[in-house]
DNA sequence: TTCCCGAATGTAATCGATTACATCGTTGCG
DNA sequence: CGCAACGATGTAATCGATTACATTCGGGAA
């Protein structure tokens, strides 16, 4: 900000308003505490000066600065973009700004000192896996600082670090049984990465499910992925490869099974009619695609929201962060076009 | 950022090195303004104290809070999801901490006062089409500030606002000429909205082109959209609607093309079977829809890396906003699926 | 030797809001 | 009537980094 005039500040208030600087505080901050005659003056001063608060003063004096940090692997990914509008939204309500990180192949070190050290956001909001939330705290342990945290993704809940995620293994599972009463029994599974040595939810809930319904894990039908595009495409060609391919796969996610149809469409294999595909998340082009996606949709929204009202209640300590709550959401089965149900030949 | 320690201070530094603070200031920031001996000294401290700077301090002191405020209307369309990525590098790289805006039907005082007068933020990255720049301009004058803003969306650069801008009536103008190549005469257009009273411009690139080529405008084939899916889908239902439909179809972006497609089927008319449409921006999802997309892509990544450095530049005075630079991005034409040449029979 | 100059460093004011503590006046109760 | 208690407001210290100005020191020129 270039000023030609000078910015009001608190004391060009309370000079008009004849009273001092603290009492304008007061009205600003605690009004109750101000007889109605002088709130009603500096109030009147406030709107005549067109004083705005000088964030940089009162985060200094208060050691707060009514922002968060919210890092995500790749804000590109139109699964996140939702989640940040959310975010962006509930913060603003409690009067918080939202400050966006990415790029995390730096060490958390490096974000802390940037952003929480430096006073700069008072909060941290991990939508990412590659940044280990255990790792942070020890970190901000080793470092005397105890660190407002919320972790949100696909990973198991880390215990010391409050967390709000989707039940990723029961809406795996359900989407296997689902498959498994369309009467596919060759059913395959394009996993998302493993990171923090953790294994990945979503694949364990398919493998518990396929267990649980007698069905066997053919290890050729379980790909490596990334739930990105090109790695659904390049899924798509390694179940071409394949003599004998399953007849139903279920994706990681969407983005993964968009690129995963995409990719059996150039071999010339069609989706649903040769093989169906279930995807995860329900972003907004599952709706559109053609076929259109059967998925099971994440509470995106509700995600950003509840994990931000709870990062605000931590840092405004109104929830104690020594004694983590793990909140978990429920997944919903979106019924599309992609899958369909095997008819008696077996096809 | 709670403490269980005290966060070293500059004092602390000093403390350690046997200088003042002023000395480790300099250090900081003006190295070669400090002997080397002490220099070291000071660095060692630094690294043996753990110190990070206190910005709030900091923006205090210098008025700056080396901070930009970016607003998109919805984050959620993909399309501005990788600017903000790009914004997010090219500010990180100069230091810079990006903070999010979204929501804003809210009047511009209301964003000035909260973000830029407040020493929260430094300068304004405008994605955002509902926003008037010149009104910021105009307000900003009023209020006595000179307000670094770039601009970067679909609207003519307002003259007194630096902008960033994809060339939109040439690239509309690109798509209607490899439309009409194919054969197409009865051509439509989906267009965006028409925000701050001035017209849109691919809209009027658009309707240029069809004059240049000496193509008729059927008003019936001129729809009203909003850049998202509905509005696709609810061009579609219109264009169904019609005895005389076009053959080919220029939507305002990629979502509302999707939209369209999507619509369509629904009706039993295929893309591009039946109808061409070609889209704009050249999101992700355009490369593994079906049919792909045809598009005009813009440069997006470059647009979020230019408005950027622009904006920095501006904040630091290396560039004057008394004399605004407009920088114009060419879009390019992809062709993919979703377009098709018409045959001799004209269908 | 003396004086001047510049490099290196220190001293202290400053940015603007918050808040502990002090002060003043009023009311209510014994 | 006197004093306690409380409500309203003012005074001034404080948060931590920056920087104008002051000081110190050493070396070179006269």
């Amino acid at each position: 900000m270039v000023l030609t005039r000078k910015t009001p500040t608190i004391q060009d208030v309370a000079l008009r308003a004849q009273v001092s600087s603290a009492t304008v505080s007061r009205v600003l901050s605690a009004p109750e505490r101000v007889s109605e005659k002088t709130r009603e003056r500096v109030n009147a001063a406030v709107r005549d000066t067109g004083y705005s608060i000088n964030q940089a003063a009162r985060s200094l004096r208060m050691k707060t600065a009514r922002t968060l940090l919210m890092v995500a692997p790749n804000i590109g990914n139109p699964f996140y973009s939702v989640i940040l509008d959310a975010v962006i939204d509930e913060a603003q309500k409690r009067g918080y700004g939202v400050l966006v990180g990415t790029n995390i192949g730096l060490d958390p070190g490096r974000w802390l000192t940037d952003y929480l050290l430096s006073t700069r956001a008072d909060g941290l909001l991990l939508f990412h896996g590659g940044l280990d939330p255990e790792d942070l705290h020890t970190f901000a342990r080793e470092e005397g600082i105890s660190l407002p945290v919320v972790a949100s993704y696909d990973e198991p809940p880390a215990p010391l670090v409050t967390s709000v995620v989707t039940d990723n293994r029961a809406a795996a599972a359900r989407a296997v049984r689902y498959l498994r009463q369309l009467g596919h029994t060759k059913i395959g599974h394009l996993a998302g990465p493993v990171r923090n040595n953790r294994p990945n939810e979503r694949l364990l809930g398919f493998e518990e499910a396929m267990t649980a319904a007698n069905l066997p894990l053919n290890p050729a039908w379980i790909l490596p992925g990334n739930y990105d595009q090109p790695g659904g495409i390049a899924a798509a060609r390694a179940i071409l490869a394949l003599t004998e391919r399953p007849t139903a796969m279920f994706c990681g996610n969407d983005e993964s099974a968009f690129g995963f149809i995409h990719g059996l469409r150039e071999g010339g294999v069609e989706c649903p009619r040769d093989i169906s595909v279930i995807g995860f998340d329900d972003v907004g082009q599952a709706e559109i695609y053609h076929p259109t996606l059967t998925t099971m949709r994440q509470p995106r929204e509700d995600l950003g929201r509840v994990a931000t009202r709870r990062l605000i209640d931590i840092i405004e300590k109104r929830e104690t962060p020594t004694d983590p709550v793990h909140v978990v959401l429920p997944a919903e089965l979106i019924i599309r076009e992609s899958t369909r149900a095997l008819d008696s030949s077996g096809r």
